[in-house]
DNA sequence: TGTTAGCACTCCAAACGAAAGAGTGCTAAC
DNA sequence: GTTAGCACTCTTTCGTTTGGAGTGCTAACA
């Protein structure tokens, strides 16, 4: 069957109804709907064709449609009216907290979560290729050394190394030429075990205290554990009472302490390259996870520098309003767009 | 009115009754319960006595009684039989973590959530006096500078600053020895303009540079936004019907993620002394915190070195098993003494 | 041939009422 | 001081009823 222009419309009409209602909706609903002059009768025929089509279901017989996911994504997909964006005051606020990365996105997660009246999952940047840049001990007191670990992109990772004995300037300043000259500008693969046999060679004597560093600088490059996400706003989810019953409610909960939506971020970002932040609405069992079959989610990715991205992710009820995420976010994403450009230059 | 032997045993039958079971619990169930034999009538007329002084109410008439504020506190002050310690399995996974002190603190709380089935909140360690142990300045490329604070504790604080011409290689290690000499082992008030100025003059022209690190400086010594505070186990409470109506639940996933319990907790600890970790158990109204009423909280503090202490909190309804929170906290307390004790040897 | 009015039918949700059950307070007897 | 007994209260549960919303179908209409 075919999708003629006048079942489109009703669709829209359906769907606009039932974002604002939460309640199925009635050929006599839309038969007042403004623009189709139509009588409830032939809403009624139309609509019994678009069930048959998989856009719109029953929940039980009399009573009226409700989209199903086919429906929401033929909205999505061709019906959504780009709204103009929202102008967004979050300017002040995210710039104060500009200075510190953590704090910035723990704000952007909460200020989306205020804004939008859903849920909101903020991954902290990604770095694809990691390498050292700069490796520097330091003794801070006769008992610790301290290691610093700068790597590609100016990220800095420290750890206090515990010694046994003091060790002079002297040596300090050596062990810190040593490391450098072998490791500045290699990943992690590239260490092998020749060049720490090298290093250990031309140290001389102060083997554990290079295991110690090697160590250090092997967790700055493969530690993933301060791959944050910060979560704001789970209570939002449980205004809508589709969501809101206990069984559902505890796993939603317990997907969004675990973030285990993350696992499904990782997929490589496809670079289109467009300019628009590759925002992407999954519906229902389009998120890939269980708990949020009921939900739908709207992600965008931030990029920081090249190769160093992040993720924002916006979960409601699949009856969310979706034009208004899509344009808060895009409007948010120029809005770090900018302030990660100041902070560059 | 008087508080009598018999009058105690019935309170802890009904207490005991009520934690199992969160219904109201009336006279005949007291009455079959082991120990006392008396008839039910005569537990009702204790009961009644029991209501007027406060330990006790009905929900409503011809309703069995549930516990007060008072009641529990009556209960946890004189009658928790202390059970027998945990023994937590917690050693392996814990150590595992232990050589980062978020990801610790992190599995902490997940743990103890786990464990108890209640919500828990970790609150990271407090330095109570900061002052600076050492600072490092280095050039990471032409346009960066890292400046390292290391704070008492070995808290090491690092930031990039932005450098609009190169520096060279001596200027950045006498900038090291004026910031070092002038500012090591100063707490944040004693870093007066006069000791600024002095610095500024024999930095001769470095002023900006000077300004920034001071900026960091204080930023480290001042900053308590890295007072983070680890949640977990939120939607355990979902599993207390008395706490499942949506109105509260809104307000307590709102306290929780805003961690909003924490305000509270900035009150000095009351140093007794003791080896017991402090626990304390807060009742109803009693937390001070408006969405808790209905909640009761268990509080330990951790301390890794003088001055530097966290508390661990646990919260559940307020017919929480008082008895095995505490227990289980006592044990986790040991386990994490050990921890910090290896750490810092 | 497409549209509409009308009607019978279905199903849910809210309202009502009756009945059961749990528990109390009081009185009188032990 | 303790207990048995009884009347009373209040909640919970369950089935019944009722109203309304909405559909599908049929027949009439343009």
């Amino acid at each position: 069957m075919e999708l003629s222009e006048r079942k489109l419309k009703i669709m829209q009409a359906i769907i606009k109804t039932y974002l604002e209602t939460g309640e199925p909706v009635g050929s006599r609903t839309i038969s007042k709907y403004s623009d189709l002059s139509l009588s409830s009768a032939t809403i009624r025929n139309e609509m019994s064709d678009l069930e048959e089509m998989g856009y719109i279901v029953q929940p039980h017989t009399s009573a009226g449609r409700i989209p199903t996911d086919k429906g929401y994504r033929l909205y999505v997909d061709t019906m959504m009216e780009g709204k103009e964006q929202e102008v967004l005051d979050l300017k002040e606020e995210l710039r104060a907290k500009a200075d510190r990365m953590d704090t910035l996105l723990k704000s952007v997660a909460k200020l989306l979560a205020n804004q939008t009246n859903y849920a909101t999952m903020v991954s902290g940047p990604q770095y694809k290729s990691k390498r050292v840049k700069f490796i520097q001990l330091t003794e801070v007191d006769e008992s610790h050394l301290l290691t610093i670990v700068v790597l590609d992109g100016n990220v800095v990772k420290n750890e206090m190394i515990k010694i046994t004995e003091s060790v002079d300037v002297e040596t300090v300043a050596k062990l810190n030429f040593l490391l450098n000259t072998a490791l500045n500008g290699l990943d992690v693969s590239e260490m092998n075990l020749a060049i720490i046999q090298q290093i250990k060679e031309q140290a001389g004597g102060y083997n554990s205290i290079i295991d110690a560093v090697l160590n250090v600088v092997g967790n700055a490059l493969t530690q993933d554990d301060d791959f944050e996400v910060y979560t704001s706003g789970a209570k939002n989810i449980l205004n809508y009472p589709e969501l809101a019953d206990k069984e559902n409610m505890v796993q939603l909960l317990d997907t969004f302490e675990e973030k285990k939506l993350i696992s499904k971020w990782d997929e490589p970002v496809n670079e289109t390259g467009d300019e628009n932040h590759a925002i992407q609405v999954y519906i229902g069992n389009e998120t890939q996870v269980d708990s949020m079959k009921d939900c739908s989610m709207v992600t965008a990715t931030y990029k920081i520098n090249e190769g160093v991205y992040g993720k924002i992710g916006i979960v409601g009820p699949k009856r969310m309003d979706y034009d208004k995420v899509v344009a808060t976010l895009e409007s948010l994403m120029k809005e770090l767009d900018d302030i990660f450009k100041e902070k560059s230059t």
